[in-house]
DNA sequence: TAGTGCATGTAATGCGTTACATGATTTC
DNA sequence: GAAATCATGTAACGCATTACATGCACTA
């Protein structure tokens, strides 16, 4: 069993409580898929995998005729999960299609380039408020996955900031 | 010819001085890669397809005895790149494992955790040193480059600067 | 009874990297 | 003469999304 890119994201959303395919679908919408996005086609082939290779296990819990798999961490995959935790890679891949149209901006007339700081601007705006909607003012999550959680928040806002900033001195020196 | 997500990377180096296929590859390594990196597996079956649409045209300059084809945007091709640059779709996809590792956390004793965090700040800092490599001293880059180049920096600062703050944090609060 | 949500899965397609093959030229 | 750089390209593979197929249960 060869870990891939979402084994992670699968068993580790397993290591907090037991889940089918469509609930792990499910929280990686709510929580990571603005750093790591999952789609059904990986997630369900990748739920065999783990199974196969013994890191999870499944069984059918049936409410009532709906069919439902619900798989739940082996020992053996929370040691794998523990090993990958401590792991120290930092791989960013990153695909940032406003910072590549900012890149080629200076064959623009000014006003215009200026407006794609203003686009991106308002990029981090629309992600802000949808990492805001997520709040479900429940409140009380463990304190790393609400760290993450701020990393969003922060991330945004420092950007919304960097945008204004880099406008201003752009403005005066063009 | 229906564009695809290198297209306008190549295209849009293309818009600034002709290029051959290894130069559009350095070009790429040098400036945009850490947020839109391509492959020789992309770029060259891309200059082809851009070439067949017309909105690239390569002349074989030869450089005594060494193949070597130099392409140059043509007026459609520029119309396009002009279209696209008006564009205001701001998607960023990112996949980032240590967001991935803090995220899960939760599980770890809480000095491991917070090591996390450091190896975080340490990932921002690798990044900080090899983009101030790039910088050759020669200044005088155009203005959106080096606005582009300047978000590299600030991110990371803003990234190290992050890390500490939420470190401090979390020790006083765990 | 129509729409939404729960639930599982696959096939086709596209995107992107890695590794390889080939060979000339320049620099040390 | 060895190593680095210039230069082009493809094949195999892996990663990921999209679209589709299927059907039950709940609720307005």
């Amino acid at each position: 069993m060869q870990p891939t890119a979402v084994t992670w994201a699968v068993l580790g959303l397993l290591g907090i409580k037991p889940m089918s395919g469509y609930d792990i679908k499910a929280a990686v919408d709510r929580t990571i898929r603005h750093f790591w996005a999952a789609s059904y086609g990986q997630i369900y082939p990748e739920l065999k995998r783990l199974e196969e290779g013994g890191w999870i296990a499944g069984t059918d819990a049936d409410r009532g005729g709906r069919a439902r798999r619900v798989y739940r961490i082996t020992a053996a995959g929370r040691r794998r999960l523990e090993g990958w935790l401590h792991g120290y890679e930092t791989r960013i891949e990153m695909r940032d299609e406003s910072l590549l149209r900012l890149f080629f901006a200076d064959t623009l007339p000014p006003g215009e380039a200026l407006g794609l700081l203003a686009a991106r601007r308002e990029g981090y705006r629309m992600m802000l408020a949808y990492l805001r909607s997520l709040d479900d003012g429940e409140g009380a999550d463990p304190p790393f996955v609400d760290l993450v959680y701020r990393w969003g928040l922060d991330y945004c806002e420092w950007g919304i900031a960097w945008c204004d900033r880099q406008e201003r001195r752009l403005r005066r020196a063009l």
